[in-house]
Order: structure tokens, then sequence, then C-alpha cells
DNA sequence: ACATCAAGGTGAAACGTTTCACTTTCGCCT
DNA sequence: AGGCGAAAGTGAAACGTTTCACCTTGATGT
């Protein structure tokens, strides 16, 4: 490991004088800079960046906590966050959950933080806000002077999804829920079952995960009972798609015989047959958000902004009626 | 900020032994350790991770050097590699493109490094890896003692796939690449010429970028001309997907008209109409090949293995012919 | 001829840990 | 009673930078 300490000598000149050489800063002559670059050059020195960011107290990076990466959903946030980081000089780093608890310690490796990991705790997140650590969640609605909560607008899609299904006459429909842990989750199921109250439905609640298979067994349940629902609102659409694959299996047809509708408008949802009706929203625009509210704190140190991002209903095939007469 | 100094005021014991404590090593009574541990939690203490790096020559850390997230290829093999590390007790930093070269200073913030970013210059590569600090590539055949290619067999694919429509009778084969920066682009296209050599067949190649709007562009230009090839080669599936689009544009239909091809077997390419012929490796086997290979080095610093991703051809409906008779 | 100043350069402290080498205490064995 | 060793704890150096405060030199203005 070269330090900077032997391109010094290696040069000629002090230590400092080699590190303002190096950075740019301080006073130093044309030909001593040349001097200590090439020797750096020379001989392959990288500074440490450990030792560098003990001392100065900024990394310029910002970090992402995320779960996992498999999903097709994250990858659209990460993307709108990259952008955002790419128009800046900061650097990104995205880590995902791991067995160590000791995580905590990569926290101090960033200027700021965006989680989306629900198994990561509200109480972890408090702790660790600060004004010289601000965090924007995307997945819980926690709220302080340096905690910033970039939510979806679930009701907003979920109202106009209910309304579109009420609309054609549907009124036995049932729900399958996400993790029960999810922040998103509980708002389409609340908001759901709240527009249906409104009705005097009453709509049966099944638990799902999030996943394909989870739509494929909680249609097992569903499409068992006597009476089959007409609509079925599944909380994402990986759900709905497996969900779809049930019914597909046992010769029904959906929007025929049961409605369905799905949330993320994931790209997938566009292919399957028949297209599924689902909520939509810019997940890239969603991540985007997040990194300049949080990139502005950091920099011109604004205050946050707490805002939502919009979502709505896209009208495809799986829930839409043909005309009856 | 509070430090390691703080705790051990509180605690009323010397910093020595706040370290012993707080990382369970050395030989600190149960009632101290106690009383250290109460203290660090009252204090909302962390450790700084770069003064502790900097001591201790290892961050038990790997890092992965991407383009960027979008296009859901390197999704799967982000969690083939999450999957391993999950195993152990390293940590796993994503670290995509960006603005300053100073992500070369991040290098030295892991332990070893895998490397899937064809913007990152090879010489770059061969300086940094080191016996401390070995480098996985999974987009390059480069090779010395600490770094280790990790590549797909595309050849192996492609020649099946060339057999395939060599079968069926076509002969008017046309050949769509990647990023002509890629190594798999490369490699794929002089497999598929190659082969058609083999035959005589003399296959003309058009430049595409791997994006899905590149192949439809290069569909405008194909086919307009006056003789339409019988079969068309895609140098990945997001390609083949903009090809089929155009075609449907014009009607046309795949396999009839032409017969399409794609790579990488991307989820969206079974949901198509119709199914796209491609030719799939496991993209999560690939990742954790790369992540075991690079843990096991670091830890009991066996030495690389070069291995080949096996790929295979899936035929689909999109270069299946009807039977003509 | 002398003070002043800018330009070019340097020594050493500081960042927050870990860890080596050392000290003290005390119970136990012979 | 003396010696020994384990257990519990500590002081200070070291990791590789950056940066503050300072020094030297030579040119400039008066």
């Amino acid at each position: 490991m070269t330090t900077i300490r032997d391109v010094a000598k290696h040069a000629g000149v002090s230590v400092t004088t080699a590190s303002y050489a190096l950075n740019d800063t301080g006073t130093i002559g044309e030909a001593t800079r040349k001097r200590v670059l090439d020797a750096a050059a020379e001989l392959n020195y990288h500074p440490n960046a450990f030792a560098r960011n003990l001392k100065k107290r900024k990394t310029h990076t910002i970090g992402v906590f995320i779960a996992r990466f498999a999903g097709s959903f994250y990858e659209e946030i990460l993307e709108g966050i990259h952008r955002v980081i790419l128009d800046t000089d900061y650097e990104l780093l995205v880590c995902p959950e791991s067995r160590s608890t000791r995580r905590m310690l990569l926290h101090r490796q960033v200027d700021g933080a965006i989680v989306f990991d629900s198994k990561i705790a509200d109480e972890s997140v408090l702790n660790l806000a600060s004004y010289h650590f601000p965090i924007v969640v995307l997945d819980r609605d926690l709220q302080n002077d340096f905690i910033l909560p970039i939510l979806l607008d679930n009701a907003q899609g979920v109202r106009q999804a209910f309304e579109h299904l009420y609309q054609q006459g549907l009124r036995r429909m049932s729900f399958i829920t996400g993790a029960m842990d999810s922040f998103d989750n509980a708002e389409r199921m609340q908001t759901f079952l709240n527009e249906a109250g409104k009705h005097n439905l009453r709509v049966p609640v099944y638990e799902g995960s999030f996943t394909e298979i989870s739509g494929y067994e909680a249609a097992q349940v569903i499409l068992r009972a006597a009476e089959l629902p007409d609509a079925v609102f599944c909380a994402n659409d990986q759900m709905a798609i497996g969900f779809l694959r049930a019914m597909h299996e046992r010769g029904l047809h959906a929007p025929d015989d049961i409605a369905v509708v799905g949330f993320d408008d994931i790209p997938l949802s566009r292919y399957t047959q028949p297209q599924v009706s689902t909520i939509g929203t810019s997940r890239i625009e969603w991540g985007a958000t997040a990194a300049r509210q949080l990139i502005d704190f950091l920099e011109k140190e604004t205050s946050f902004q707490p805002q939502r991002i919009p979502t709505r209903f896209l009208q495809r095939e799986s829930s839409t009626l043909r005309d009856r007469s």
C-alpha cells in the first residue's frame, strides 16, 4: 500500500505539499505540483478513503438501504435516485439487508440516507437521524426535522380503482393483502375497506405477502368457496398475476368471472393475458424526488418538504367488463 | 457525535477498556462490560467506521460496481450476490457509475470487488487488483492472480440457436448487435458469424445498443429493404422485443415472416406475443458464483478458479416455424 | 535600505479507533 | 510466607490523511 508519505518522498517534498498538490488546494508551484502528480501516478497511489474521511467530516456520498434487489420494484426507484446523483458530484452506495446489525456502522460512511426496508426499525431511524445525518424514508410515515417521508399517495389510486369497479356494478369484492408490516399495504387496504364501507359493502380480506405465489395461494382459498367474488383487489401486481394464473388453471377468465386489479404497474402487468388493471406511479420520479430532497438538504440546507407521489388507476383488460348488452 | 472517549468517561473506565468491552475482545469483567454497554446505549453511541477501518485493515465488505440499475438485467445478478452474502458476515455495497472519477477512492472502502461496468477501463482494474484487493470481473476477459473473470459461455447458446434456425431451413439471417464495447456482445456476434461462415452464409450486421428502442430502430432499417431476412438474431431480448414491436406495426408476424431470437431470457420474454425464443442462463447463479469465489479468496485464500456460466437455447414461439405441410 | 507582502513550502496536531505491551490485584499452590 | 499466574484493566502508539499556523525567500514600493 503506497501512502502519501511515499509519494512525498518520491517527489522530494513534504507530506503537506503532497497533500495540497494532490487535492489542488493550498498554494503550490506548478512545477512542484506536477512532480507530485507524476510521483503519484508512477507509484500507482490511491488515497486511503478512511483516513481522508476521518479527517474531513464529509464523504460526499449518500446511502440507500433496501431489503433486497429482486422484485422489479426497487429497480426503477434506484434508477431514479441514480439519475439525480449523476447530476451532482455525490457518490451513491446501495446497501441491502445484511446479516450483522453492524450495518449501523455503515450509516456513518455516508452523509445521508434513503431507507426502504421495513426490517429496519422505526426506532433505529429515529436514533440515527440528526442534523448531520438526514434520512429520507420511503416506506413509513415517520417525520421530524431530520426525517422526511416521501410516500405514495396510495389512497388516490385505490379510490379510483374502487370507483371503477363499483361503477360497473360489482359488489362482491375481496382484498388480498401484501406483507402486513408494509406501510403501503396498510394504506391500500384501509382505503379500500373505507370506500367499501361507504357503500355498506363487506370485503373479505385474505393475507398475502406481495409475492406471485402468495397471490396464487390466496386464490386457492378464494376460488374454492361456494360463492365467488366478482372482483378482487390485490395489493400489488405480482399477487394479481398469481391470482390470474390460478384462475386460468381453473378455466376461469378475468374479467368475466372475476375482475382483477393490482397495484404498481410493473412492466409485466402490461404483457400478461389479460393485461392487468393496476395503479401506477412513476417510481423513477419517486426515487428522484427522494434523492433531490436529500441532496438539497445536504447542500443548501433547505429544510425537508413532505410530499406525496401521485398514483393513478390504469384501466386494462383484467377489470373491464365487456358491454353486456 | 459521541465518541468512544465519551463512553469511556461516562462508564468510568479507560478508552482501551471501553473498546474491548464494545468489541467483546480482551479480558474485561462482566460488570465492567455491562457498564460500558449501558453507557454506549445511553449516549446513543455508534462507532465511527472510518476510524475503525483505518486501524483494522479489513472492512468485511465487498463492493459491486455496475453501470446503472435499469434493465432488469443486473437485478438477478445482484440478487445472486446478495444471497451468498447473507450467508456470510460480510456486508455488500453496490456502487453505480458516478460522475467523479473519485470513485477510485471507494475501491479502498471494500475488501474486494465485483465489476460489471464496461465504462471502467481494463487498465484501472489491472492497476487496482492486488493480493489485498482481489477483483472479479463479469464483463471482460481479463485475468491474473488477483483478477478472476466469470463469464457467460455465450458461444454455447448461440451455437444452439444458430443450429435451430439453420435446421428449419432459414438461410437469410441478420444480426443486431448490442453495445459495441460489450464483451458479451462481441462474443455473441463472433460466434454467430462464425457458425454462419461454416455454412457459407453472409450475415448483415446492424448496430444496436442493447435497448428496446435500438432494436426497434434497427428494424426500421431492416424492414425497409427490398428483400427481408428470414431470421434475425438480436444480441439481447430487449432489442428482440423492440424488433417484434416494429414487425407488429407493419403487420408482419414472427416467426412466419421473420424468425426472431434474443438473448438473456429476461422475464418479459416469456410474456410477449409471440413469446421470444432466447438464450438463457441463471443470472442468480452467475452472481452467486462470483460472490462465492470472491469471498473464498478473501477468507480461505484459495486461488481463483476461472469458469464459464453455461447458457442454453430456449425454443419459443418467435422462432419456431409451424409445420409447413 | 528597509518594511511589506505574496508565493511557495513545511511541521505537527488532529480525526476516532484498535491493539501491543505493560501494570496491578488477588487467589492459590507448595 | 513467598512465588506464580490468571484476570482485569490501562497508556500510548499507530493507522493515513488534512489543515492550521508558521517559516523562508525574494520581489516590490517608498
